[in-house]
DNA sequence: CCAGATGTTCGTGAACTATCGAACATCAAC
DNA sequence: GTTGATGTTCGATAGTTCACGAACATCTGG
C-alpha cells in the first residue's frame, strides 16, 4: 500500500495545480467532508465510483497537496492541508468551500453510514 | 467571426468549470491581464502561441463565464466577469489574483508593446 | 498458515485538452 | 471589388484524465 507520490512542501505548492484538483466534483465533495479538519480513512467516502476511482481522486488531491495521507496498519488516513492552503493561497479553499457549500458542489460523496 | 458558446448567466456558473477555466496558466495570465476591468482586444495579448490556441482559451474562459466577449467590427473585446463572478463565488476571483500575482502566474502573457 | 479487509497499481478504453497550421469568414479601407 | 486585419473553425496529433475490473500487496485476526 506504498505510496508513490509524496506530498508536496508548503512552499512548492502550484495554484494551477491545486486548482485543476478542486475543479472535479468528487474530489470537491471529499476537500468538503475533509472541512472539520478530522481525519478520515479512504472507506469511510461513500462514492459512486470503484475503488481504484477513488484511489486515483485521492491520489489526484494528494500529488496537488490539497491534502495529506497517513499510513496506518492497512489503513490509509487523509487530512486537509488547511493551514498550509491558507498560508500560500489565503482565502482560496474558504472561497471555493463557501461556493461549494452553496451549490451542493460533490454531495454525491458522504461519510458511511455509521451505527 | 460569430462565436458559438454562449455566455452562461451569472446564475448559472458552474463552479468546477470556473475552477478547470482556472487552472491553466495561459488562462491565468490573461485573466490577470482583465483584472484592472478594461477591455482588451484579443490582439493586444502577446502569448507564446498560435493564434487559433489563444483563441481556444478565451473560448474556455467565455464558456465558463470568467470573461465576457463583445464583438465590434472585425474585433473582439474581452473583460473579466468580476462582479458576476464575485455574485456567485465570493472572494474566489480575488484570492486566484492574489495568489496569482505573488507566484507570477501567467506572467509570459502580456499586452503587446504599444508604442 | 489462511481468510478478510484495505488500498494500490496495472491495463484498457473513452473522453477530453492543448497545440499547430491551413482554410475560412467578416469587416474596413482603399 | 481587392487587399489586409482580425478572429474563428477544422483536422490532425499528442498528451492527459477518468473510469472500470483484475491482480497485487500489506496488515489483522482467527
Amino acid at each position: 500500500m506504498r505510496h508513490k507520490d509524496p506530498h508536496p512542501p508548503v512552499e512548492r505548492l502550484v495554484l494551477t495545480d491545486v486548482m485543476a484538483a478542486l475543479s472535479d466534483p468528487l474530489r470537491i465533495g471529499v476537500v468538503r467532508l475533509l472541512a472539520d479538519e478530522r481525519e478520515r480513512t479512504f472507506g469511510e467516502f461513500d462514492a459512486p465510483v470503484a475503488k481504484s476511482t477513488l484511489s486515483h481522486h485521492l491520489r489526484t488531491l494528494r500529488a496537488a497537496g490539497v491534502t495529506r495521507t497517513r499510513e496506518e496498519g492497512t489503513r490509509c488516513y487523509v487530512r486537509l492541508r488547511r493551514a498550509d492552503l491558507e498560508a500560500r493561497f489565503p482565502g482560496l479553499l474558504d472561497a471555493v468551500l463557501a461556493a461549494a457549500g452553496r451549490d451542493a458542489v460533490g454531495d454525491r460523496i458522504r461519510l458511511q453510514a455509521e451505527g
